[in-house]
RNA sequence: GCGAGUGUUACCGAGAGGCCAAAGGUGAUCGACUCAAGAUCGAUUCCCGUAGGGGUUCGCAGGUUCGACUCCUGCCACUCGCACCA
């Protein structure tokens, strides 16, 4: 009767999510109330929402909720990232039937047939998951202004994008450059790290091309290290593979086939005109004006595939070189070819690379541990080694100026490229084909590298307040770390770059200022997109200037709107967008805005796990929040991913533990219906009164820090455990007084930000109007903490466990529990050895006292106790001992009508004065001795 | 490899110089209720102990200190990021 059971509960859910009134409860417009704007990062609806993405809505929900509680005006929005390509790859594999995709999308996510079908259209697949996740985070009770929802590709964002981007374009932050990408030529795309099959972790190393002069024609070798070139014995060819000649760049060269083709990537004019073997060259001489005239010299370790497909050797500082020159020598070969050393370096004599070698006992070039010893030889040469007189104007330079000085003089004076490749191979597009390094030569970049705007953004993050604080470090670093971001791509959904119209402005480059956006989303879908020139934005976001073509009350209502939110209080984000999104959206804002409209606030968040897995669409280790709803309830969802860890912290879902979560929201709702039938008071009324005072101020404070656990283990278990002890305390067959109905009205609240369902279900049911999610937040009553009831009950508590520990190790049942109390001088010794400042003179000073030192030796004891029990006890509880006044006697008494129906024993109370029991000595404040029998 | 972080008792997770054998939750065991199961409630859950005590623990190895889970150094393991991708 009256009792709800989670499956009432549920349909009480259902009824209250199809109910229109719950969706637009938290439209929210500016009022005379303070703002709390909060925002998190959009999702890109290209699949179903899992608990990971669950807990990212979640978290700032429930705090949406308790500052909407605490009185202020809260705007938490939602839009969909559409921005990009990936949608266009899915909805290409799902055309053409590809099987994994389809299965996905089918038996995962749960889409109907028909609906899949419609995906050949990438549109409509962000579409109906933009719906989705709608529908799903609306069933969760995410507390959104939903008339603010957009997507980035509707006609008025793009307009909004191309105000931002006409500034930046302005302040000279958009510029042109050449930047070498991971290529598919069969897909005829740049493709990243996600997109490949193999090779996803090669890096794009930049080699320059040092060309020696052959009869007719040039041979570029690649190399890192262009200063060795004054150490060149030879060149390597393999003798075992065909390479070509072509005309690159107007000038004829030799080199293998593979190079060519990387070259062609590389824009450069590539024409193959014919093959020579690498064997024919083997013996001829190759001339550089910085070494002079070299042979070539046969080695099958030569890779047609890496460099130009042939080497230049310098034996001295390469241990490759110098064993492969060894290997020849051995057969009697070319013994007038000595190592030329170039570099100096402290640790090692003349010829490093031979040292080296024999140092780690290597003796052929298939040992394994040559990698190592290259690495160690590259290593000390770059960090300590100088040039030697050698090499001209170069000698006595760090190897690492020298390196970078050659590069130049190489490609000014004896026309060097530049030429790029992976560091491993192979690397291999989706798609199946292999991939190369290209050259976008007109691509834009977002200039983060310019050093005054990091300084500026520098300095907004000293100002941000970040949760967790450690993070800020990161930030920092990521500030430091970043290089200019190629901003823009040929393919994909997004706005147009306004001065370029071959170009899209890339995802994380679009998605860097819609928080302001947000604030006016829902006035401005009606206006025509025409209208909506940068001008408009100007006035709308700086205050600035007189546009036309939009009426001023529009204008006007549009301004206030955005300054009435701006600047936004905090963004929510997974930790894994600081190194990109995070610390863009502050680089822009710092562009775009003035000093007072800049981000204040951010929550970073932890990752999730699934049985303690990590979860991932593409391996099918993912449970959708909407599953997760309709096994577990919403509430219980949402109270386990807010409550069983902070934020910050990486969680882990697992249903077991999901279920006693459940449990304890159907504990919670009993309690609150247990306690309509509460009538009267009772001695420890006062007690729980005040307990309750204390954990709304912690349970408070917490929220305020975002952490949600932390305020649910006050606020939920705290309050229990209260409550558990409230009721062993009272009287037998007591139901418990009326303090309980105000602790149900209290608690109710207090929790309603986490289980809002059940909360606003139950605050109906106490008897108040309107929804849970507007009532007053429960401010603590500073009438009703009275520490001096708190210190008794801890007196009882304390002296409780004593007995339990002490009734556990007797062998026999009790019939009677003797409690000697302490003697009041005892007491004041304890107070003067707890506030003593050097409790080492504390005997001393006592024994000034006439009375102390009558007691003798007795005194001399207490004193040596009371430090040791001092010591013990939490120094806050000792303050209390010290400061408040309590009767133990007084204490005992009253609660020992408790203690014998506890322990089922008759209570002795007596005073140890009055005792001539052996233990009465024993006893102290706060500590009672106890004699069982 | 580089950057940022983390490592606590069966598990998850508090604790940040003496309050600590270390909160809370989960699981497990025992007991109460019940015809029974479930739910609920109570107790126990590092080792020893016929008295509220003692012993060994907080990734590993050292160090500072009267005293370290807490501070310092080194090592090991794990997580996130490392770029054109949401």
């Amino acid at each position: 009767m009256g009792e709800i059971s989670v499956s009432d509960n549920k349909q009480w859910m259902t009824d209250r999510v199809s109910d229109s009134s719950w969706i637009q409860e938290f439209d929210s417009d500016p009022s005379e109330k303070e703002k709390c704007y909060i925002n998190v990062a959009y999702p890109y609806p290209s699949g179903a929402m899992h608990i990971g993405h669950g807990r990212t809505y979640i978290v700032p929900d429930c705090i949406a909720r308790f500052w909407r509680m605490r009185g202020r005006q809260v705007l938490y929005p939602m839009a969909f990232h559409v921005t990009g390509s990936p949608v266009i790859g899915i909805s290409k594999r799902i055309a053409r039937g590809d099987e994994k995709t389809v299965a996905l999308y089918r038996d995962l996510y749960k889409v109907p047939p028909d609906i899949i079908d419609s995906f050949s259209d990438p549109l409509a697949i962000v579409e109906y998951f933009s719906d989705e996740y709608q529908r799903v985070m609306q069933r969760m009770g995410l507390s959104i202004d939903w008339r603010r929802r957009f997507t980035t590709i509707i006609p008025q964002y793009s307009k909004f994008i191309e105000w931002q981007y006409h500034h930046l374009y302005n302040q000279g932050r958009v510029v042109k450059g050449a930047h070498p990408v991971k290529y598919c030529p069969h897909c005829e795309n740049p493709v990243g790290d996600h997109d490949l099959l193999e090779g996803d972790k090669a890096d794009i190393i930049r080699f320059i091309f040092v060309n020696f002069e052959a009869d007719d024609f040039q041979i570029p070798c690649a190399t890192l290290r262009p200063e060795t070139i004054y150490g060149v014995t030879n060149l390597w060819i393999n003798p075992g593979v065909m390479y070509v000649r072509a005309l690159v760049d107007g000038k004829f060269q030799l080199l293998s086939r593979e190079a060519a083709d990387k070259l062609s990537m590389q824009k450069h004019e590539v024409s193959i005109t014919g093959e020579l073997n690498g064997a024919a060259l083997v013996g001829s001489m190759v001339s550089h004006p910085l070494c002079g005239s070299v042979r070539i010299l046969p080695a099958d370790f030569v890779d047609p595939d890496m460099g130009s497909g042939i080497v230049m050797s310098v034996p001295a500082h390469a241990p490759y070189d110098y064993i492969a020159l060894l290997d020849l020598q051995k057969s009697g070969k070319y013994t007038d070819i000595f190592p030329i050393p170039l570099i100096e370096v402290q640790g090692y004599g003349e010829v490093p690379a031979m040292e080296a070698v024999n140092r780690a006992g290597v003796d052929h070039q298939l040992d394994p541990k040559m990698d190592q010893v290259t690495q160690e030889v590259y290593a000390a040469e770059f960090s300590r080694g100088k040039l030697l007189p050698i090499c001209g104007e170069h000698a006595g330079k760090p190897v690492r100026v020298a390196r970078e000085d050659l590069a130049e003089v190489m490609e000014r004076e004896y026309g060097s490229i530049w030429f790029f490749d992976f560091d491993t191979h192979p690397v291999v597009c989706r798609c199946g084909s292999r991939a190369y390094v290209y050259i976008l030569d007109d691509q834009w970049f977002l200039t983060y590298s310019d050093p005054e705007w990091k300084r500026e953004v520098h300095h907004e993050i000293e100002k941000i307040t970040f949760v967790p604080p450690e993070v800020r470090t990161e930030f920092d670093r990521t500030v430091d770390w970043l290089k200019d971001w190629a901003c823009t791509r040929r393919v994909g959904l997004g706005t147009r770059l306004p001065w370029d119209q071959n170009w899209l402005i890339e995802p994380l480059s679009d998605s860097t200022v819609y928080m302001a956006y947000y604030t006016i989303a829902h006035q401005i879908g009606d206006i025509p997109a025409e209208s909506l020139t940068p001008e408009v934005f100007d006035y709308i976001f700086l205050g600035r200037g007189d546009p036309q073509g939009l009426d001023r009350a529009t204008l006007d209502t549009l301004r206030s709107e955005f300054l009435y939110w701006y600047p936004y209080d905090f963004r929510f984000s997974a930790k894994d967008l600081i190194s990109n999104h995070l610390t863009f959206q502050l680089f822009h804002h710092r562009a775009l805005f003035p000093d007072e409209l800049q981000p204040k606030g951010m929550v970073v968040f932890g990752m999730g796990l699934l049985d303690g897995a990590k979860m991932s669409s593409s391996k099918g280790n993912v449970f959708l929040l909407d599953d997760a709803a309709e096994e577990f309830g919403e509430d219980t969802v949402r109270m386990f991913l807010v409550g069983s860890a902070e934020p910050w912290q990486d969680f882990d879902w697992r249903s077991d533990l999901v279920s006693s979560t459940r449990k304890q929201i159907d504990r919670f709702i009993g309690y609150i219906h247990e306690s309509k039938k509460a009538t009267g008071t009772n001695r420890i009324d006062a007690w729980l009164a005040s307990r309750l005072q204390r954990r709304i101020v912690v349970a408070t404070e917490s929220l305020e820090y975002f952490q949600t656990r932390q305020a649910l283990q006050e606020a939920f278990f705290g309050i229990e455990s209260d409550l558990k002890w409230y009721r062993r305390r009272l009287p037998a067959n007591m139901p418990g007084g009326s303090i309980l109905q105000d602790l149900a009205d209290v608690w109710v609240r207090l929790l309603a930000p986490i289980i809002p369902f059940t909360c606003d279900k139950l605050f109906g049911e106490l008897g108040h109007g309107g929804p849970v999610s507007y009532a007053e937040w429960p401010e603590p009553n500073p009438g009703l903490i009275d520490p001096e009831i708190e210190l008794a009950e801890e007196l009882i508590t304390r002296t409780v466990e004593d007995i339990e520990s002490i009734q556990k190790i007797i062998p026999f049942t009790p019939s009677k529990v003797m409690l000697i109390l302490a003697p009041s001088w005892k007491l004041e010794v304890f107070r003067r050895v707890a506030t003593a400042e050097d409790r080492r003179m504390v005997t001393k000073e006592l024994m000034k006292d006439e009375a102390m030192r009558k007691r003798g030796k007795e005194a001399a004891n207490a004193i040596q106790q009371a430090t040791k029990l001092i010591h013990g006890l939490p120094p806050g509880l000792v303050a209390d001992i010290c400061s408040l006044s309590f009767d133990e006697e007084v204490i005992f008494s009253e609660a020992a009508s408790f203690l014998e129906e506890e322990f089922s024993v008759t209570i002795e109370i007596i005073s140890a004065e009055e005792s001539t029991h052996a233990k009465a000595g024993m006893a102290l404040p706060f500590k009672p001795a106890i004699i069982v029998k």
